[in-house]
DNA sequence: CAGGAATGTG
């Protein structure tokens, strides 16, 4: 029962599939394709054939005689080659067959480094390479990725009159090939005088290796032309083309071929035919494929496993899971499990994906470097962070699939500073250098657009352009969207312009830019634009939309195209816009109104949705609508601080002392602190940081200066907040929490202090502005004539000549 | 007296 694989039965709606009744063991576990496992082994081999390399022994064998050569082979061919080699160096009679067996063990079980080593021990000795040995040297010299052998090897076959044999040039097609020296691969093919099927083949193949799968194909369709008949290693290497090209209709072509000569009923061919037709999009003939096949086994199970989940159909890959060890009683294995992995994290499947990773602990599937990978991105995806953390903290062996994986599952999750300090860990830290690729900026620079400052941004910015990135939509489209968070909209508005092919993705990003800096009117005519120009929106398009109108006050647009979603563009709300509509009305101070489309949308409401509404109360100053917000907010995340703390801060602003003190002793209770007030602010490239009545550096003196000028500039009278909104008993000690000692001004004041004058400041914050800071930096931009742009988590404050772009609602 | 090249699922 341990070694099934068991899957959780809530999936299969009339299914009697328990874990009690589930296929027993089937113990075959083929373990070959376990990367790590296989490394160690040829290492552990090559340690103990080094330590004894020629063992004089006393006992010499007479040569001569067959049975020696054919105990020699047996043990080749068993993959023994400890036996092999101490049996070799009992013989002293050698001759180059002998040798020519030794070299052919060591390629065919992996080990290249001894095969070449031998090699050259056998030239040392005086010993003729024959056209039997190069075959086995050539392919080690590939297995090595190790180009200069090959090419030295190549240069010999020209002196001893070998590169002509067929079988030595069709190896180094083969061994050009992997190297990726596609131009060599080619001239040995040219130059060939006779070209035998394998030397196609390995064409076909070859091509599809270096990722230039049209000229596989080509080469498949010019080998017909010559004459040559293909057999099932043409098909399935031009299927693989097929698949990566994207190409059903060569697929199809291929598929017919295959009919013709007889060869569909082939297992192979046939898996190769589901993988192409899944990837190639078409799910129902891999499944058509699938069911013809006699006789199934694991790789083919595995390409249908993998043919659903690519297509999104998730249920049904576990549907085919089961009956895989059903019908079949064939046990997973570690394919299947990376391959399903994916699948748990798209439906959410937490127990299957906890379940398939308890199969693999218990099969030895662990340490396994991509079925690590994939569980680190499933428990990422599942919002299991920590778990996610444990296993990429276990990995033995990581490469940059794995470090993006736990990066983006960082920022998944929120975690945005462990996700900047990864992505620094993954130059200093990883053991081998690894460059970061367009995934790992896919997956970082989310992060660098919360908690990013400018002058950070504009080094990844410069980094990315400097590997060359900057032409991937996707990367720019992040990036757009992070300057815009970093609040440069200047530079993003200029980069989404310098974007050459722009996708519905740079508009939703553009949009959404001037949405949270408040530009709704900008945000509405890049949308006109992006009509005219034939990009179709889509639902993100209408969130980036609703979110301007909302952030921007423009309530009977928002309604607008709220309305015209549906009907114009077929594009059904999801729960997102649904949450811009409750802003909306919030803002337009109609919270009966509000709460009713709460309770008439389609979709069960969230805790964001309720969250809107607790703006909104709090906008209007409804503690009964507040209150009903927050028991719905806290029944689906009873840790959400904010939403505490908004409580309270309305029941403070009401004066009911005890609801206070009752908040405050629940907050105790679930061990939870108020969110310390962070602001930020750039001066010369580097981040000054402040906090709530910062009193760490001796510097802030000064500051604390500017601030007090200013709060009494703008005749703002500290004891006034003190007393309308504190206890009168604790005046004394809330005095130092009072507004003007709020992280955004001393951040407000050391940014006017330390920049040219004229220039806009620059402010980030972790929280919401309160009220009266936000009353005070109007004024200060209007005393000081200077822009304030303060960005909070949702949206940037212009503040200019005592005026704010959000229109005093956020 | 013998031995050689190419292949499907992440």
């Amino acid at each position: 029962m341990a070694t099934t694989l068991l899957v959780q039965s809530r999936f299969f709606n009339n299914s009697n599939y328990t874990p009690e009744n589930a296929p027993l063991k089937q113990l075959n576990i083929p373990m070959t394709r376990n990367p790590g496992v296989e490394t160690r082994s040829r290492s552990s081999n090559r340690t103990r054939l080094r330590k004894n390399p020629s063992k004089p022994s006393k006992t010499v064998i007479e040569p001569g005689t067959l049975t020696l050569t054919r105990a020699l082979q047996s043990l080749v061919d068993s993959g023994s080659m400890d036996g092999a080699v101490s049996l070799f160096d009992k013989i002293n009679c050698l001759d180059t067959y002998i040798w020519n067996v030794m070299i052919r063990g060591f390629t065919n079980n992996g080990l290249f480094r001894e095969a070449v080593d031998f090699y050259r021990r056998m030239e040392r000795g005086g010993f003729r390479a024959d056209n039997f040995t190069y075959p086995f040297v050539i392919k080690a010299c590939g297995g090595l990725l190790w180009s200069s052998g090959g090419e030295m090897v190549h240069a010999k076959l020209f002196k001893c009159g070998l590169d002509w044999d067929v079988y030595v040039c069709n190896s180094l097609i083969v061994m050009y090939m992997k190297v990726g020296c596609v131009e060599c691969a080619e001239r040995v093919f040219d130059e060939m005088p006779v070209r035998d099927l394998v030397s196609w083949n390995s064409m076909i193949s070859g091509y599809h290796i270096v990722g230039d799968g049209m000229s596989s194909l080509m080469y498949f369709k010019e080998m017909q032309k010559h004459g040559m008949r293909h057999d099932r290693f043409s098909v399935i290497s031009s299927l693989g083309a097929s698949s990566s090209e994207r190409c059903l209709k060569s697929g199809k072509e291929i598929h017919c071929q295959a009919i013709k000569s007889r060869l569909e009923m082939d297992v192979m061919v046939q898996t190769s035919l589901i993988d192409m037709y899944s990837k190639c999009g078409n799910v129902e003939y891999a499944d058509r494929v699938f069911c013809r096949i006699f006789s199934r086994n694991v790789v083919a199970w595995n390409a249908m496993i993998g043919g659903y989940v690519l297509n999104a159909h998730f249920f049904e890959s576990f549907t085919c899971l089961k009956k895989m060890q059903e019908d079949d009683k064939l046990s997973p294995d570690a394919i299947t499990m990376i391959n399903l992995l994916p699948s748990c994290a798209q439906l959410g499947a937490l127990m299957e994906g906890k379940s398939i990773h308890g199969y693999a602990i218990r099969k030895g599937f662990l340490s396994h470097l991509v079925v690590e990978t994939a569980l680190v991105d499933m428990y990422g995806r599942c919002g299991e962070l920590k778990m996610a953390e444990c296993i990429f903290e276990s990995m033995t062996e990581k490469n940059l699939v794995s470090w993006n994986a736990m990066i983006a599952a960082y920022t998944q999750n929120g975690q945005n500073k462990k996700a900047l300090k990864l992505f620094q860990d993954l130059w200093s830290k990883s053991h081998e250098p690894l460059i970061p690729d367009a995934i790992t900026f896919a997956s970082v620079l989310p992060a660098y657009a919360e908690i990013a400052t400018l002058g950070e941004g504009r080094q990844i910015h410069a980094l990315i352009s400097k590997l060359g990135l900057v032409s991937n939509t996707f990367i720019s489209n992040s990036i757009v969207y992070m300057y815009a968070k970093c609040g440069d909209l200047h530079i993003a508005r200029k980069l989404f312009d310098g974007i050459l092919c722009k996708d519905v993705i740079s508009w939703n990003v553009i949009i959404m830019a001037y949405a949270i800096h408040g530009l709704a009117k900008i945000s509405i005519q890049l949308f006109n634009e992006m009509r005219e120009k034939g990009v179709n929106p889509n639902g993100s398009t209408f969130v980036s939309l609703l979110s301007s109108c909302s952030i921007s006050g423009m309530v009977d647009e928002g309604w607008d195209y709220f309305n015209s979603m549906r009907r114009d563009y077929g594009i059904e709300p999801g729960i997102e816009h649904y949450g811009c509509m409750i802003d909306l009305l919030g803002r337009g101070g109609n919270l009966d109104q509000a709460k009713h489309f709460i309770e008439e949308m389609s979709l069960l409401p969230t805790a964001k949705i309720w969250g809107s509404l607790l703006t909104a109360s709090r906008k209007n100053n409804d503690i009964v609508s507040a209150e009903f917000a927050a028991r719905h907010i806290l029944s689906f995340e009873h840790d959400n601080t904010g939403c505490y703390v908004l409580l309270s801060n309305m029941y403070a602003e009401a004066g009911r002392w005890e609801d206070v003190e009752r908040i405050k002793g629940l907050m105790e209770k679930e061990g939870l602190e108020k969110t310390v007030s962070c602001s930020v602010v750039e001066k010369n490239g580097k981040a000054h940081q402040f906090i709530n009545q910062d009193s760490s550096p001796n510097k802030l003196h000064m500051i604390y200066t500017v601030s007090d000028i200013l709060s009494r500039k703008i005749g703002e009278d500290i004891y006034v907040h003190t007393v309308t909104k504190f206890r009168p008993q604790n005046l004394l000690r809330k005095r130092s929490k009072s507004p003007p000692n709020h992280s955004v001004r001393l951040a407000i004041s050391f940014g006017l202090i330390s920049t040219n004058i004229g220039d806009p400041v620059l402010v980030r914050n972790n929280t919401r502005i309160c009220e009266d800071c936000h009353n005070a930096a109007k004024k200060i931009s209007e005393i000081t004539q200077r822009e304030l742009i303060v960005g909070d988590p949702k949206v940037f404050h212009h503040f200019r000549n005592g005026h704010c772009s959000c229109g005093d609602y956020w």
